[in-house]
DNA sequence: TATATTAATGACCAACCAGTCATTTGCAGA
DNA sequence: TCTGCAAATGACTGGTTGGTCATTAATATA
């Protein structure tokens, strides 16, 4: 004789919400604790489902991360590209606004330890971050080498060697994601970086350096 | 009846060298694959002795990384402190040099790995973490505050917020760790990023920005 | 209501690994 | 050469986890 069903143990078929449950619990999960440490069981137990319907959605752990990556990071770079090609005032402000609304909307956000992650992992697991490279590396690279390109077009900015810039334009970047999701987890100090004028007093020491003087 | 002793299982009993033996596998291992991915018989294996005489030096795995540590990176970290405190000509000059001989010096050696590592899996190893930020971040970011500041005492960089300026410093180091120990070994692509060459011009942006002008 | 379909389950398997300890054996001193 | 100390070993333990699959049960349809 079966145990009468509770709240607990009744099952539920709902086939349209288990894969975006099941990318929410992964997505957290993976930011909390890596690629590597984070159990199949524990996602699908934060989705509310047994081991087995986790590889019912996604046949492997791989194929789980590569859904999170699509369904959380893709929109959001769509998202920048979007906004540098209608920005239409001087470079140096949009090079700066870029950057903050990096930090605001994407830096600041649990989805940014996604890129923590790939980073951390690369190594043990080449695959993901090959993926990782060219779904959202590389894209965002040219994202930034438009804008640098735009300010010298419109001779704002002193020429210059946009790829060598370009990654003082990403390193910031790098280094708060990595920042707040190591270090201010382990130990929290408030008094520690304060991300967003960091980031902003990064952008307008950028933007000195670049823009083109008066003879 | 036993098996004669070959070249590979002939004990050898060599209490002095044993711990310096285990400390270079066990940096090379934690760079190449990380800190839990490594298993504790290859740290063994690749120093030539069982495992068994590897918890006979190091009582737990994260001994064994503390001890890494020390050996490898708190040495060098003295050497800097020297370099910045013997040094007597413009500060732009030593900001930039600083930068160079760190990534000549220690950012492209194996060693750079370790600071990869333990902001891969701070999360998962916080007693690491914490061991780490006290031992080499903090000290390391005094070093960058001391120069900054000596720039503005000899008048040479306009006033400044300190703690602000010196993550612009920082984070191109951090970048080029990450850079190197991911993406690079990953998708190995020398038209990439050129580390040298990029810090270099990294740190004559910053100077640029930061140098006081004619009024 | 009876039946077919398929979403959901969880016990199970094989593989992995940090750390232990009884045993072996190199070597220094007598 | 003999003997005692301790350096070195590796089989073993207890615990973990990605992925499988036979079974269960919710729901659509007749």
């Amino acid at each position: 004789m079966p145990t009468a069903p509770t709240a607990s143990t009744r099952r539920v078929r709902r086939k349209q919400d288990r894969p975006g449950e099941l990318l929410q619990a992964a997505l957290e999960l993976f930011v909390e604790k890596g690629f590597a440490a984070t159990r199949s069981e524990e996602v699908a137990q934060r989705a509310g489902v047994s081991k087995g319907t986790l590889f019912l959605y996604f046949p492997t752990k791989e194929d789980l991360f590569k859904a999170v990556v699509q369904a959380t990071l893709v929109p959001t770079l769509a998202q920048g590209q979007a906004a540098v090609s209608q920005f239409d005032g001087p470079s140096g402000v949009l090079l700066e606004m870029l950057m903050v609304r990096w930090w605001q909307e994407h830096g600041d956000t649990p989805a940014s330890g996604i890129a923590k992650l790939v980073m951390s992992e690369a190594r043990n697991f080449p695959a993901l971050a090959q993926f990782f490279r060219e779904t959202v590396i590389l894209p965002f690279r040219q994202l930034v080498r438009t804008v640098l390109q735009r300010g010298v077009d419109r001779g704002e900015f002193e020429p210059m060697n946009i790829d060598l810039v370009m990654h003082s334009v990403l390193s910031p970047m790098i280094f708060l994601v990595m920042w707040k999701h190591t270090i201010s987890q382990v130990c929290p100090d408030p008094q520690d970086v304060q991300p967003e004028a960091f980031i902003r007093e990064h952008a307008r020491l950028l933007v000195r350096a670049l823009e083109r003087r008066a003879p």
